[in-house]
DNA sequence: TTTATTCTGTACTTGATAGTATAGAATGGA
DNA sequence: TCCATTCTATACTATCAAGTACAGAATAAA
């Protein structure tokens, strides 16, 4: 019995999204958010809360969507070591070429010094924690696939620091083949 | 026949590079940099120009040292393996427990979408080109250590991924053994 | 149609910061 | 001692962004 909202907030989310992306936290003004999305500040601010508030809601929502993506391939039949490599593979088209000179948004807050926000670091520390986990996860599972030295754990990490590297790298546009041929060199480790 | 300068230019570099290495560019304000060095602002204007100027110097300063040390490290005798081994290793203290927390500048500011000034941008691809070039010329020179299918200019690649994945996680303090450990796992690629 | 309620847009306040004007201080030479 | 020159410190301006007050618009229920 009142005035409906006039925006969907899923749809300010995702523009929101791509202005934090693009120009990253600091610089990222609430009237350029207002410009992209048509929706003035003080809805903005009655939706989402101040701008730390919606930053996070951002990220935890990019967060979200990578997760499940991950979750899907990663636990997908076949070997490990298929999952796993195409799980880096999907990667690529966000790490390569135009596309990829914005990076992650989950690494380029993390290597953010301004964004010392609990909050923020919370969020990524659970996002990073559950990739991982999914990973060692999977790779345990399948140990029956690697040779007896092979250690999971390790492993695990390793992927994570490679897929971060690849994601700050991403900036300096690199070509798709020499990602996928770092991609492939670092598989050799899965044996 | 003038009034000679009161601070030594090179001292506060040094202090605007911890400055902007704990805060970031965008976060770190003239303000600080003048209560951390002791000096007014109009005289770091006079000596470096303005805040992006001041910057690209600190960054410039920076990249210098560490591409000295990684000459030095990157040529002694012995093997390949080695020497990269320990060049990686070298960098445990800065991407590892507490001190590891603010990461490397480079890295950060190459994650930084607010910073898209070219000279910024140059300064950071010069700098890694010339690490990768150090490490593949060394690679390339010692091949003969490596088995037939060695590729040493992915592999150089490849450690240049690993590198900055390090140098971004280690905004989540890693325990330096656990750096060790994906160290050791990554150098089974040089065989 | 009226009304309570919630949303929206304009315009404002407040605070911070990049950059500078200007006056005065410190130096080496005449 | 005095002066030309260059540096320094205070204080200022201008700009920009975060957050908000307030008046008016839009809705659903009565």
């Amino acid at each position: 019995m009142a005035r409906p909202r006039s925006f969907d907030p899923d749809d300010v989310l995702e523009i929101a999204r791509q202005v934090f992306w693009q120009k990253g936290f600091q610089a990222t003004s609430l009237d350029e958010i207002t410009a992209a999305s048509g929706v003035a500040k003080p809805s903005l601010y009655a939706a989402f809360g101040d701008k730390n508030a919606l930053f996070l809601k951002v990220l935890d929502r990019y967060h979200d969507g990578i997760l499940g993506w991950a979750e899907r391939v990663l636990v997908q039949p076949g070997s490990a070591r298929d999952a796993i490599r195409q799980w880096l593979i999907g990667f690529i088209p966000y790490c390569s070429g135009e596309k990829g000179q914005r990076g992650c948004l989950s690494v380029n807050s993390l290597t953010d010094g301004s964004l010392d926000q609990a909050a923020v670091r919370k969020s990524i520390e659970r996002y990073n924690r559950r990739l991982e986990d999914l990973l060692r996860a999977r790779l345990r599972a399948d140990r029956a696939e690697f040779s007896r030295g092979f250690d999971p754990d390790i492993t695990a990490h390793t992927i994570m620091v490679v897929h971060a590297g690849l994601m700050a790298l991403a900036h300096q546009t690199p070509d798709s083949k020499r990602v996928k041929a770092v991609i492939d060199q670092v598989m050799q480790l899965l044996a």
